[in-house]
DNA sequence: CGCAAAATGTACCAAAAGGTACAATTGTCA
DNA sequence: TGACAATTGTACCTTTTGGTACATTTTGCG
């Protein structure tokens, strides 16, 4: 199969890439919108350039469809995170950067937070159906076991810390910033989730987890850099 | 209307009230399991005791159902929020109970948890709808309020510390445990869902919050009372 | 009692939604 | 170039699904 989607110059009628990839892309925006059963193939057939014709042709039925959107997004999670480089030397430096890229990757990537939210809701068959989203080695958590075996052998981490853990921790925080967003700001107001909001709220976890693996923290006041 | 449904000793063949609140109940169930558009009223009438013909009695249609069925569940969130009592004296110990307080009522009321998720799926179109789920005074702000109140006030918390982004902060785990439950345990086991692991995420999640609350952290171990 | 209002049972409908049959066109490659 | 495979268009079908028409029973009450 042909590495890009030819776009080729003069004559050429058909780009089965370019098919697959705008269903993809546009089937990822109406289940993300509507849920999986709330999707209408038809909504998606729409807002497509091709026919429900291809759709069938291509991912089989529905299910398959949606399958396809969830792994393609998953994709894109492994791609980002195996691009981050963290630094070697401090571990609490190393630790800001994690949290602040995890933070920013959900924030970034709603699509795949709500995919992997109404993932959630059905149980996560389909999760578990995935044969590429399988799991082998986690690289977050391969990445915090490397930070916290660094931050307890120099000592500035407290023992007793489970890089799992350490994960839900920061991890629901980055979420839940993206699934609850509306009902949060429907009860609370929006001004945690414009530029500066969500810049308070980053720091803020940064602080918090920081301070919850420190051995002996260090400021009283949450630092200003970065 | 009666205050309890009756159950009278001999001949009552109806009792309106006790079949609203078994769809009500079924209905919730149902509507967690598949979400919204995935929920059939077809499978709700099944698991009742009546006909589809009394839902649309008692509920208009579908969407009037559900939007019953959430004002119901946060109607006991507030119930029990209101039945919580505060240690006063001392602001470190009406956090920490306050986010295990927090913590456990997300774990026990999964149904209202996976609601709002549901609800945010579909951008909280129907949070917006209801009369009676108003802005108006969210207890838990005004709680979480009066603690850092006393809190800064007594020297023990830092300064600037917004009451909305502590909420944010706690509510973030709590729900998040609950709702990506399934598939956080298919990629790294299911060991922090059983008990014991339940326990060691509500102490590191009250560890992690009086951290990032107080002036002067006075112990690097997370504390093991409670 | 007797009558209006509330509650319920039965059978049914129209639209929506996922999916397919079949033919036609376009691309590949010997 | 010609045959075979990949791709696409058109029109249709079947089942599901939310919802209703109509008759009947039950209850409150003067």
């Amino acid at each position: 199969m042909p590495e890009q989607s030819r776009q080729s110059s003069v004559k050429w009628k058909q780009d089965p890439n370019a098919v697959k990839a705008d269903i993809l892309s546009v089937a990822t925006r109406v289940f993300t919108e509507f849920g999986y059963s709330g999707a209408r193939v038809e909504e998606i057939v729409q807002r497509t350039r091709t026919s429900k014709r291809m759709i069938y042709y291509y991912f089989g039925d529905k299910n398959g469809l949606y399958l396809s959107v969830l792994e393609a997004a998953y994709e894109r999670l492994r791609t980002k995170e195996a691009s981050l480089q963290l630094p070697d030397s401090d571990p609490v430096e190393a630790l800001r950067c994690w949290v602040e890229f995890t933070f920013d990757f959900h924030r970034d990537n709603p699509d795949y937070v709500r995919l992997i939210a109404i993932e959630n809701i059905h149980g996560g068959k389909n999760l578990k159906a995935s044969k590429s989203i399988q799991v082998t080695n986690m690289p977050a958590i391969q990445t915090l076991r490397r930070i916290c075996d660094a931050g307890t052998k120099r000592g500035v981490f407290r023992r007793g810390i489970d890089p799992i853990e350490l994960h839900w921790l920061i991890t629901s925080s980055c979420v839940f910033n993206v699934t609850n967003r509306s009902s949060f700001e429907h009860l609370h107001g929006g001004q945690l989730f414009d530029e500066e909001g969500q810049i308070r709220l980053k720091k803020l976890l940064v602080h918090a987890i920081s301070m919850a693996v420190m051995k002996q923290p260090p400021t009283s006041e949450p630092s200003d850099r970065a």
